[in-house]
DNA sequence: TTATGTGCAAAACATTTGCAGGAGT
DNA sequence: ACTCCTGCAAATGTTTTGCACATAA
């Protein structure tokens, strides 16, 4: 992991942690990209995966390798789960107990040294499931 | 999803699924591509992601929306978890038991209607941290 | 002052798609 | 026959990277 104390507080680097810390609906790279050209309107896409990346891996936030095709990121960096609407795509968080246990039986039954755990709920959002049944309503209509 | 008797049996789906089946690595869809061109030369890269996409909306294989950047597919389809080396993104299997009430609570926390779970493992498998000690002493080498 | 970081553009990857011809049922 | 499927190639979407200039420490 990078030295956190060894990254330079450039304006760049400081407005992405400041408009991740303003969300909660852990942004895709270029949701973060269009949230920091509000201010820094100079600012290129390449800087915000790269700064990005550097903060995750330094751990002031957290990358999310969720489903879906794009990475998203997380100001909050304590371990929690996730929910992901398989519909929008959307992610939230789920506050449910960690499983504090479950790691040392992974290690158990594989040959991996194992470093931690995830879990990704999947199901359906609210907005979703409501404009699937305007669609339903929509095919009968049809 | 998918009625899977509607999908018509063709050489090419038959022989992804057949090569996918011979594996335990959870290959990526370029994987599947380089195992079914051995026996069809002639088969196009966009016929195999056509066809792991299909195969997975009809449940006849799973589709792993797992950490990295490339998704992987398995044709074992019952409910399992994973682990996933952080160095070199093998995936392996991990028979745990399936925590089975988690999904309700999960629901009881969220506005989502919870379809189900996935928990993903990270780890070093035996062979990365092997050549991680190599590294190591590279460095002192050098 | 100097190692790091940035903007810009091009490249690299992973995946999807349009279309004309081919094959399963 | 009549759909559905395939190969091919081009397009799309996401992320990474090379380079000359800028800037934090």
């Amino acid at each position: 992991m990078q030295d956190a104390s060894q990254i330079r507080m450039t304006t760049q680097r400081k407005t992405i942690l400041e408009e991740l810390e303003k969300v909660t609906s852990h942004p895709t790279a270029n949701e973060v990209y269009d949230m920091v050209r509000k201010r820094l309107p100079r600012i290129g896409l390449g800087t915000v995966y790269r700064n990005l990346e550097l903060m995750s891996e330094s751990g002031m936030i957290l990358k999310l390798e969720v489903g879906g095709t794009q990475k998203r990121f997380d100001a909050t960096v304590h371990p929690h789960y996730h929910i992901r609407c398989i519909s929008c795509g959307k992610v939230d968080d789920i506050d449910i107990p960690l499983i504090d246990n479950i790691d040392r039986n992974a290690a158990d039954l594989s040959q991996y040294q194992v470093l931690g755990h995830h879990i990704e709920f999947s199901g359906i959002c609210e907005p979703c499931s409501k404009s699937d049944e305007e669609d339903e309503e929509e095919v009968l209509i049809n």
